[in-house]
DNA sequence: GTGCGTGCAAAGACTTTGCACGTAC
DNA sequence: GTACGTGCAAAGTCTTTGCACGCAC
């Protein structure tokens, strides 16, 4: 199985971009005097290897598949929230039952549009959602932290699927 | 004290806006075969008296200063529920840890602005959120059924109080 | 009069925490 | 060698659900 091991491997070209992350975190945990386990290793790649959004319970099973050494659910709780201080991460809140999670690595997090159908997701990538941000925020005399923007609709695909079939 | 009894009164200025959100909840449920209840108005009751973003627990315990008989979490919950089906109030997600909800009768639903210092929010009413909406929906042919847009930041007030006073 | 609605308490889901042992520094 | 980190399981929150009684229609 290819792995983007972040901890040992400096060379493969799939990781390019992945390969700071890991730095940007031991350096993040060596401000604080904290450890960089193995444990916190494999959640980070983990992470890494998601797509889009993704939850704790994911990232546990996950976890289970990729290493022999089982990384505990208390230690995915807690290195996640290392993870988002750290800015690696953001919280998306796009379910009221499950905390979301995605990578954001120094890009802007990604908007969402969800299909209130199948779920699936797409990320939005649009520079005009930060500007109106930006904008708002000026008006009213604000610095700004972060935003959240989701547009829920129903896809295309959904739609078809959705939509009763013509009877004949 | 000056409550804005959605059922019996008819005549007060200060429900001109609300009154009809009372017609539209009977009409629901009338439509679904369910039962206006003295609990149901309650909860509309308490829901309709709240300003900007609202949870569960807050709506509960002002249901128990608004009236004298108490109802239960159980049905604050499914009566929130129902609400949210009719179009009423709708989810916020602001918080991993608590579901918000917020009153939109008809309007559409307030976007936020949150201080993460204060926890202080303000409700944009940017057309240019929704127009934006429309055209990255329109751009993926995904119909809409909503969006959410918050912006965390930091209002002016919480930046004075944060600042470290000026020694001397 | 019927069947939906309610309250209570217990269950359920997700997340956090206390404690003893392990390990990165 | 030390103090932080981990795993486990128990606790904690918020929310939902089962059941017997009550009330809107």
């Amino acid at each position: 199985m290819h792995s983007a091991s972040n901890n040992t491997s400096q060379g493969s070209e799939a990781i390019e971009i992945l390969a700071p992350l890991c730095s940007v975190f031991r350096r993040f945990l060596k401000d604080r005097n904290l450890r960089y386990t193995q444990e916190r290793a494999e959640v980070l790649d983990a992470v890494m290897a998601t797509e889009g959004l993704f939850e704790a319970e994911g990232l546990l099973l996950q976890l289970r598949e990729r290493t022999n050494h089982n990384v505990s659910k208390a230690t995915v709780y807690r290195t996640l929230r290392l993870l988002q201080e750290a800015g690696i991460i953001t919280l998306t809140l796009i379910d009221p039952n499950q905390t979301h999670y995605q990578l954001v690595y120094g890009r802007t997090p990604a908007d969402t549009m969800i299909c209130m159908e199948t779920g699936h997701h797409i990320d939005l990538r649009d520079t005009a959602i930060a500007q109106l941000r930006d904008r708002i925020a000026k008006e009213h005399g604000w610095s700004i932290k972060g935003h959240r923007f989701v547009i829920y609709g129903i896809s295309p695909e959904a739609a078809d699927n959705t939509r009763p079939k013509p009877s004949a």
